[in-house]
DNA sequence: ACTGTTATGGTCATGATCTT
DNA sequence: AAGATCATGACCATAACAGT
């Protein structure tokens, strides 16, 4: 490898696409001698005339053509690797960013996402993913996934994060409750009749936990799957929910639920956009966390 | 720290070769 | 034969390295 550089095999690779020393030699910015020193170097290495001159011009030798796919496939990774980040337009770009986050995050951050997105960045497209019990690390690490928003903790070394906003827990009662009217007792709270989110996404279960130790389990009467079955269920229901404070507003103003402070204490949790340090400098990513970091400050 | 040697990679001028 | 193109030699600048 000593007599060989990259230099050598971007001249090899310039000479094989242009079928001319002095042409390939303009398109790299060298001079016709050092392209022809450069191919004599490359014929020592490779021990083969490579390139013959035909009528045709400078056309490759059988060696050469074998050469070809390696040195274009070098070339490649080392201009994909280590040259400069492309400056990322967002509106000439067509790429799909995607993000994990629980339902009403989703419900939430979209909205406004698109709104910010649509009149300058017509080509953008968003999936917006479920979260997964296991996997999403691998998701981010990959590059399969943008990035993680939630009340995730799990993600080790590796991950950077930022915090996003600080929740609390609010209860929904139906807007024409028999006996609920803008605040609730902690005895009104107690013995009401629950409808429980469960399973709650992965970083959401403390308050399954809490939920479940601190009401008598006779007073759970129904589990849902996501967040958003309450817009269809609670409006025929004397039931409480318990949610977080940003989805049951998002929820209660859809319904015309009431909003009501707990009675009781439950610990609130912090919501945190995560993405793995191999996209930390990518110009895109960097973009696209911006993006859902305005997009909730929006609301 | 200084110095000489060597390798590398550039320019310029010019010769060699090929195509038309 | 002329023009285009490639190869090569002379020379220079620079950097790395070894020896003192």
């Amino acid at each position: 490898m000593r007599s060989l550089d990259l230099r050598l095999l971007a001249v090899f690779d310039a000479i094989l696409r242009e079928k001319s020393v002095t042409v390939a030699g303009e398109s790299l910015g060298l001079s016709q001698p050092v392209m022809s020193q450069s191919l004599s170097r490359l014929r020592d290495y490779f021990g083969d005339q490579l390139f013959v001159r035909t009528s045709e011009g400078m056309m490759p030798t059988p060696r050469a053509l074998s050469l070809a796919s390696s040195v274009g496939e070098v070339l490649g990774i080392v201009s994909q690797r280590f040259e400069p980040p492309q400056a990322f337009d967002p509106c000439t770009s067509s790429r799909t960013f995607s993000f994990f986050a629980t339902d009403f995050a989703a419900a939430i951050l979209v909205p406004s996402l698109m709104a910010r997105f649509r009149p300058h960045s017509p080509n953008l497209r968003v999936r917006a993913l479920p979260m997964r019990p296991k996997g999403m690390d691998e998701a981010l690490e990959s590059g399969e996934v943008d990035l993680a928003f939630g009340n995730l903790s799990e993600f080790g070394t590796g991950f950077y994060q930022t915090g996003i906003y600080h929740s609390d827990y609010v209860c929904l009662a139906r807007g024409d409750h028999p006996e609920i009217r803008r605040a609730l007792t902690v005895q009104q709270y107690l013995s009401a009749s629950h409808a429980l989110i469960s399973p709650l996404p992965p970083g959401y279960d403390g308050l399954e936990k809490f939920l479940r130790d601190m009401l008598d389990p006779a007073r759970i009467v129904l589990c849902l799957p996501n967040f958003f079955t309450v817009l269809t269920f609670l409006p025929q229901s004397d039931m409480l929910v318990t949610m977080p404070r940003r989805a049951g507003t998002t929820a209660a103003r859809i319904i015309g639920a009431q909003v009501l402070e707990l009675p009781v204490k439950i610990p609130g949790f912090d919501v945190k956009l995560f993405w793995h340090e191999r996209f930390h400098k990518d110009l895109a990513n960097q973009w696209f966390r911006n993006q859902v970091r305005e997009a909730f400050n929006d609301r």
